[in-house]
DNA sequence: GTACTCTCCGTACATAGGTACGGAGTCAAG
DNA sequence: CTTGACTCCGTACCTATGTACGGAGAGTAC
């Protein structure tokens, strides 16, 4: 019970656009697969799966380039990989997470300053943005 | 005592490259200066200090394009205008922390699956991607 | 068999923010 | 006066991740 569908069902299966399918296939992220009669590319519900996973991976913050990187892993290593991987992720999203408070707290900061000194004169968050 | 100086001085003295000093011209975000002799670019100190506005307006989330409308500003409203696109950047910026936290917390579930499950088979990070 | 949809392909375009190139002119030091 | 560093300009290129186009062929519904 292979069931076997065209890239535009396929597309739609993995909610992404047909020509993000091709995409995906010309940079290697994707088997082409068989093209049976006419030409026309023929998947199957494991290449849905790819495109899943994908599009999950991308949501964790890998780059389609890690994303060839995991799906090429294969044997008893795979699990250290992966796992560094990950982690070196995980610093990623940390630092960037940092960065983002500190920016929060900046515009926080610029936004009450803004709101406090209702007064004429230059408007202290370009101010600040010039001193900084 | 204007201290003027050429546009690589320039760009040393606000650590960034020459060539984004001329696409920062090019695309309005600053003044074309004076060309006297030569036709060597004449920046002042006034330069200076708007290219480190356009730096630190980047790092706390402004496009360049928002940028360009805040170098724009003058006039009473100016404080109203700049509170409400700090704002709007605030909510981004909350957004995106909380995208990163949900992230964050992902990464670090899938890590510590594979660190428990020290055994043969399928890396659970791979799994977990596949199924997500 | 006609109409409509889908797929094929290669290529160009899009965003944002720069970076690089190359040949010519200019400036400052010695 | 020569040498080396700096600047001029327009244009092309870069990363990452797709999107769009357009003409031709194939599949499908009625």
């Amino acid at each position: 019970m292979k069931s076997r569908m065209t890239i535009g069902k396929l597309a739609e299966a993995a909610e992404v656009g047909v020509e993000t399918i091709r995409f995906y296939q010309r940079s290697g992220l994707l088997q082409e697969p068989d093209r049976p009669l006419s030409g026309y590319r023929e998947y199957t519900a494991e290449d849905a799966r790819s495109v899943r996973f994908i599009k999950r991976a991308q949501t964790l913050g890998f780059s389609l380039n890690d994303i060839a990187g995991l799906l090429k892993l294969d044997g008893p290593q795979t699990c250290s990989i992966t796992h560094d991987l990950a982690l070196a992720k995980l610093h990623l999203v940390e630092d960037k997470i940092a960065d983002l408070e500190s920016i929060h707290d900046a515009l926080r900061q610029m936004i009450r300053q803004c709101e406090l000194k209702q007064k004429r004169g230059t408007c202290p968050i370009i101010e600040s943005l010039v001193q900084g």
